[in-house]
RNA sequence: UGGGGUGUGGCCAAGCGGUUAAGGCAGCGGCUUUUGAUGCCGCCAUUCGGAGGUUCGAGUCCUCCCACCCCAGCCA
């Protein structure tokens, strides 16, 4: 039985009266990704749903590919998938599987169709049989080859198999019913000619099963109970099934549909994420700016905020759009709990302590995490302290004012995170007018205590040494698309692409733990975000990579109830 | 104008005829805070696509209407 601390989605109901009901006894799902392209969020959610199903039920779940074109079909994405699936968390039931594994048996099972009158070779070419197909509110009429001899479509087939019909000219179909109000029932393609070799099967095969002809034999090879998938199959369901019904198949799977995923600011459909990568507007499949697993995992989500978010949608049939809010929600709560702190520096301006000698060399004592959680101890981290130390240009403003009261400013106090109290004396501009150092004094005795004086700054700034710290670039990123629905309307979607969604900061002060940071490490730059080491050291302009180069690319920011100065 | 599906606050969503319509996200106030983060407290649908009807009682049942999504690939 499922959780029931938690409403019962409509699919747990069904497995609930078909578990009462004896109709199963254990639980088969699977996750069917066409290795056609990278997975994405959308499909994050059928791998929980399909998978979270299996374990809520004690039953299994297969991972399969749904490998039946070759055109569009490549052992790379296979090999991606894999990989994600597995760093999502889930591990598959059995070996791997795929639907080349049955081209065999798909095949015996096309020519008994054939045989009972069920099927057969149909000659018209593409453009024939749309018209033939008639309209949505026409019905189509019969092609002429629906009724030749039974011998004479299994020979046909036999020589479409064997390679000795050009693509095009021949197809196999089954005899259903061209005058159906659904127009996938109208004698539907079963298999084509492609004369394309295929990542597994080679040239053994020239022709390739249709979906609807594979999909639901697939499932019940596999002795899938519950086969899920998404809303737009619904009308396809009636051919899913007229095909178990006609064919000696070992079980019977059903076929049940939800809705996808749709998240605003963002695309989830693998023809245009592929468009993307193809035409050059992001680096790859795993940009850390796109929607896919690979590219989350290379910003540095964790797979727990990706499960968690799944977890929390609904599985409905209503196709809705998901606020982007809610997967960032995920992702910060996870982070907020789990990441190590740390201090980075983005855009280093130099403050001189100057009532403290030059060789002043402090370790001060930082715990890595805020809330020592006894289940969550993540120790201490020692931070050098010396004379020269880097803030943020932004946390020093020239005049005081109200709003930049947390801000340092001359005159004023501010506390430097995880160390003392400094006042601000006096700055340096250089001849373009910026500020470029600050002189400061360090406020005696404040280290984990108030100033004497009770003159209490009013906020903290992080800081890190001059001479202690290490150099590192840092990839800021918006989001990719500055429209919320950049599928809406007819415009197309490129449109909608946000021109200043990467922005790189160089020369960036990290904190020296930070030299050894991994990929699979997200931390918090505090108050400036989430950050995580990229894993191919630079995206877009690799002339700027090199191999023991520190790169960081932001995962994503801090919420903040606090307006920037100008914005 | 055929078939299939869906409509509950800005977004997601529970609700399966009977107290004042859950919860999450977002937003807005306030408190706490060596992260303007976190945490905590409070506010946020006289109303369930619309109109009728059944009923002592309807978001939940019936009728009609409206809107949106999917299907006419030898894609999946």
């Amino acid at each position: 039985m499922a959780d029931d601390s938690k409403p019962l989605n409509f699919i747990q109901q069904t497995i609930n009266s078909d578990l009462e009901a004896g109709l199963v006894d254990k639980v088969v799902t699977r996750f069917p990704p066409e290795p056609n392209g990278y997975l994405h969020i959308g499909h994050a959610k059928s791998i929980c749903l399909n998978f979270g199903l299996a374990e809520q039920y004690g039953g299994d779940c297969h991972l399969r590919f749904d490998d039946t074109n070759p055109e569009k079909e490549e052992d790379e994405y296979v090999q991606a998938i894999i990989e994600d699936v597995q760093w999502l968390g889930f591990q598959w039931s059995g070996e791997i599987r795929y639907a080349s594994d049955y081209f065999g048996q798909l095949y015996e099972w096309a020519q008994y169709l054939i045989r009972e009158g069920k099927a057969y070779v149909c000659e018209l070419n593409a453009e024939q049989m749309r018209e033939y197909r008639g309209t949505l509110t026409e019905p189509g009429k019969n092609s002429p080859f629906r009724d030749r001899p039974v011998e004479e479509s299994l020979t046909l087939l036999e020589y479409m198999k064997n390679g000795d019909v050009d693509e095009g000219l021949m197809t196999l179909r089954a005899k259903i019913d061209m005058a159906s109000p659904n127009v996938s029932l109208r004698d539907p393609v079963m298999y084509r000619i492609k004369k394309v070799p295929h990542h597994r099967t080679g040239d053994a095969w020239n022709i390739y099963p249709a979906y609807d002809f594979a999909h639901g034999q697939e499932d019940a090879i596999e002795g899938v109970t519950h086969s899920v998938c998404t809303l737009e199959f619904a009308s396809n369901r009636p051919l899913y099934n007229w095909f178990i019904e006609n064919l000696p198949v070992p079980s019977t799977p059903h076929q049940y549909e939800f809705g996808r995923l749709n998240l605003n600011y963002s695309v989830t459909s693998k023809r245009k994420l592929k468009q993307l990568v193809d035409e050059g507007h992001v680096d790859g499949w795993n940009d850390p700016r796109m929607p896919t697993i690979s590219g989350m995992r290379r910003r540095g989500v964790p797979a727990v905020s990706i499960r968690n978010f799944c977890d929390s949608l609904a599985v409905s049939k209503t196709d809705g759009m998901v606020d982007m809010s809610q997967l960032e929600h995920f992702i910060r709560d996870e982070l907020n709990t789990n990441a190590p702190r740390a201090m980075t520096v983005l855009r280093p301006l130099k403050v001189v302590i100057t009532n403290l000698p030059e060789d002043h060399l402090e370790q001060l004592i930082a715990p890595s995490h805020p809330t020592q959680h006894p289940n969550l101890d993540m120790g201490d981290r020692t931070l050098p302290f010396t004379r020269e130390i880097y803030i943020d240009q932004d946390d020093f403003k020239e005049e005081y004012s109200k709003k930049f009261k947390k801000k340092l400013t001359p005159g004023k106090r501010i506390r430097l995170r995880n160390g003392y109290v400094i006042e601000a004396d006096d700055y340096v501009k250089n001849e373009a007018g910026e500020v470029v150092q600050v002189n400061a004094s360090l406020v005696p005795d404040t280290l984990g205590k108030d100033p004497a004086d009770e003159i209490k700054p009013k906020g903290v700034v992080h800081w890190v040494s001059v001479q202690h710290s290490v150099d590192c670039d840092i990839y800021m990123y918006d989001r990719l698309f500055s429209d919320p629905l950049p599928d809406a309307g007819d415009k197309s979607f490129l449109d909608g692409i946000n021109p200043e969604s990467l922005q790189v900061l160089t020369g960036c002060k990290a904190e020296l733990s930070l030299a050894d940071a991994t990929e699979s490490t997200t931390y918090q730059f505090e108050r400036e975000g989430y950050f995580c080491r990229d894993s191919k050291n630079g995206c877009k302009d690799s002339q700027n990579s090199s191999p023991d180069k520190l790169v960081f690319n932001q995962t994503i920011a801090l919420r903040s109830a606090w307006a920037e100065a100008g914005s």
